[in-house]
DNA sequence: ATGCCCTATGATATAGGA
């Protein structure tokens, strides 16, 4: 089995190469980020005609998840239990499937904007209530997506250039622990090219001809997933030319 | 060649992204 995630940053305006990509690519799950739509704007037909359901979740402009599956898809959940608000708003940022053997979120974590912008009180309360998502359980679970957290300097592509921001705080890297803490593991993806698996490089600058990268697109799996993926890697070749997203596929080989 | 920002909106600027 093969799942991926990938924020596609508009979901109409990635139709194409998101049709194009599990064309090419095999793919069994695949966890959507920042559709930029209405659930019912999603272009579910592009994807029915490739065999797959879809379960979106979206209020239009901004944020919006999906979970589109070919091995079964039931039991969706939108939102998280006690998801914080936003300006009193509960935001389309989480839904969950379970896509026959596999119970799996995709979620889009609030950016946080600036350490001292109340969005990233916003995030640090997100990422704390994502914990208690977490099931024990022997089914196979994952939460992945946009997280919007480098888990460590590693996962920068300078740190020096981040200092003092959001993405690399400590009370954000704390916050991610205390989800993986419930018995999750940070998948980390083998990268292609470069040494670093980044996941998401700037559209300005040339970030991503000269690999100004962040990794913040996880596969947080428990340990029936964890020990069963043989392996995992990021699609880079997706970033490439005109009319990519900012973000790549992350992908996983999942022996279940 | 991986190439000098992108997307959606009661739009003609602005907010948001990370």
């Amino acid at each position: 089995m093969r799942i991926a995630t990938w924020n596609v940053n508009s979901i109409n305006a990635r139709i194409d190469r998101v049709h194009a990509w599990l064309s090419a690519n095999d793919c069994d799950v695949l966890c959507l980020q920042e559709l930029k739509c209405a659930t019912d704007d999603v272009p579910v037909e592009s994807l029915r005609e490739l065999g797959y359901e879809v379960a979106a979740h979206g209020t239009g402009r901004w944020n919006g998840v999906a979970i589109i599956s070919r091995v079964g898809l039931d039991d969706v959940q939108r939102n998280l239990p006690r998801q914080p608000t936003f300006k009193d708003e509960i935001e389309p940022r989480a839904i969950a499937a379970t896509c026959g053997p596999l119970r799996i979120w995709s979620v889009y974590v609030p950016n946080g904007r600036d350490v001292d912008d109340p969005h990233y009180r916003y995030k640090l309360d997100f990422l704390q209530t994502l914990g208690e998502v977490v099931v024990d359980d022997e089914r196979p679970f994952a939460i992945t997506g946009d997280m919007n957290v480098c888990p460590t300097d590693d996962d920068v592509w300078d740190r020096s250039e981040w200092k003092g921001t959001t993405h690399v705080s400590e009370p954000e890297r704390a916050a991610l622990a205390d989800i993986t803490g419930h018995g999750l593991t940070d998948i980390i993806p083998r990268a292609l090219k470069h040494g670093k698996p980044f996941t998401f490089w700037d559209y300005r600058n040339l970030d991503f001809p000269k690999n100004r990268g962040l990794r913040i697109d996880l596969i947080l799996a428990n340990e029936a997933l964890r020990t069963a993926v043989t392996d995992v890697y990021v699609d880079r070749n997706e970033r490439k030319g005109k009319g990519a997203s900012d973000h790549a596929p992350v992908v996983a080989e999942v022996n279940v």
